[in-house]
DNA sequence: AATGAATGAGCATTCATTCAT
DNA sequence: GATGAATGAATGCTCATTCAT
């Protein structure tokens, strides 16, 4: 069972996590957290060392969420062409509200970061690498069952596919229609299709 | 000929351009563009009327420059699919320093701006969308030279390209390995290339 | 025998007093305490009201330990200008580490509290009362045993006598220099000599 | 003529100046300022970098209150015995209001800093070898007018009569009783005048 | 057109203290 | 008797902005 400690911990990232990953790490002030929480700064800083310490654990929580989503999605499926065609599909419906707030925790993070939080930065090149590496897992699986042919490029595929995805979830947040997310993962699902 | 105010606010936008793609405009403070420019906050105030103003010139002095190194790419090719691979090609070398300090500037923009900032993320919207409408233009002289076939979707493959360059610039900056751009983008012309 | 209260005041005694005269009373913190004892704030405050009876009770046991030394130095001679001598020949040894941490107790707290927390200028107004008169019990044995001559300003030597002490321990710890202290001290014991 | 800039540094300098002499500067806080000098916070920290450059400013100011003040009494008198006695009878009157609030710079400045702020501590240290030095110098005077002996160690002499001094006025202000101060240089004046 | 100086709201963080368990 | 968790006021400091000169 979860000590008082822990569940004020898990609380606090519960509720800052969507204005973290909505202003990101610089424009999320301890005001904005309190007012999310009802708690006090004091109690905040009572359960993380510094607000640094809740951006990271609100990281690998959103994180966390994005993953069980995929992996709950490709579970569902057999074969790794529909699991890859599973793992482009999910996105549509998780990166957006209620699922999600501010859009993918990932990209957010990775572009605020990348001069400015080494910490943060690579907690999203972690996460980056480790999305190219289950999707290279998945082609090498389809590469054994003979689904995909083994001149097939695994890792320029991989890092490929989830550049259009972030790329693609970034457009459409900006110009505020889902529906060129969609008409991008169609693309990119097209070409999942016709890999031989 | 430029006027003494023009001269001093094309010089603050040059000087503060890399601190705002680089920190990003929450993360770039008055005392860092006095220090950038040597100016004081009363010089700067002068001729901007905030902060928010001179964010807004800066992006149209990035974009522009972005735009003159893909335009000045495009029109040393003949034939759509020639200039279609110069566009995706002109990324690698122009996204890094010292012709870029800190990325892409619609990517920042965007990321940073979509829920924050209304008038910036407007601004990246019309530049997304321009960038996309130069492409489907391509795509349509190539279509009207018999290069591309008519059936071809120009609309959701200029989304795709897009979506896969800003994806791959933020892969590759986040993990620090221009190796990676330079891998999606490689995938990306084969798609060009095979595009009948 | 003690009680485990009373044990475990005087281990919060023990732990906090070098930390008290390094730092000060406003300069030691509740978290320095808890970090010295290695309990916890509900702990402290289950044995003392409150930081300041904290530092009263600090005081008294740096000062009792400065007693028993000066009072051990002081038996050990016979004779008043030998144990004059002597009194003043024990503050070399005992007011700097492992003895003691951070100086002369005395000092430290005259000079921070003698304008801001009157229950801790009250307790080293006495402490250097108390030091003064056991210097004047010792002239006056002095003048009773024909040592000394009655004509000697008792209080007006003693004043001095403790005045140059604290001085000299001041400027040594300021300058990082033991030797000042040594040096001053040799004065003071010629002065002590020549006394008639 | 004073700056605007150095007008409102001075005028910042002389308000907090016996609020550090007698808070001492861990107990000055931010507010104590801006209350001493109906200044905002940003206007004391447009002029200073830090609180830290507010009290070592604070410190030269006291500094050269007291040598104007010891140097125009010693300037006064004629002969190396003369200028040690009337250096010894200024800090009676000098050291305490409304001349000085919070009691010698020097002292209250040494104690509090030594193990806590070697920038400080270091500024104290100055002053301390800087006072002994133009006693030893007086000394040195008396020496070659034959006025004293050329046995007199004059080192010995010169940190014996600056600890005797800071000695008496931390006594004399913990007992809140200037009579002791008075008692101690009497005291002193009388070996200056015995000096051979 | 530019400067120097000021403002006051806001920032992240630490403080001594309390109290239910 | 001790703990873990919380409080809210205070800490030193930075922010974008203003305005008399």
């Amino acid at each position: 069972m979860m000590s008082k400690a822990e569940r004020t911990k898990s609380f606090i990232i519960e509720k800052t996590a969507p204005i973290f990953n909505t202003k990101g790490f610089a424009g999320t002030s301890l005001n904005d957290m309190t007012a999310a929480t009802g708690l006090t700064k004091g109690s905040i800083y009572g359960n993380f060392a510094n607000k640094d310490e809740v951006a990271l654990a609100v990281f690998d929580f959103n994180l966390q969420k994005l993953k069980m989503a995929t992996s709950r999605a490709i579970a569902r499926e057999t074969g790794a062409r529909a699991k890859l065609l599973a793992y482009a599909g999910c996105y549509e419906g998780t990166l957006f509200p209620p699922f999600t707030t501010g859009g993918c925790p990932i990209l957010n993070t990775a572009v605020e970061s990348d001069d400015t939080h080494p910490a943060l930065r690579e907690k999203a090149a972690n996460a980056l690498i480790s999305w190219k590496n289950s999707i290279v897992e998945l082609i090498n699986e389809g590469k054994a069952t003979k689904e995909f042919s083994a001149a097939i490029n695994a890792e320029q595929f991989a890092l490929t596919m989830v550049a259009t995805v972030e790329g693609a979830i970034m457009i459409s947040r900006t110009l505020g229609d889902i529906q060129i997310l969609q008409t991008i993962v169609q693309s990119l699902k097209r070409t999942i299709e016709e890999l031989k």
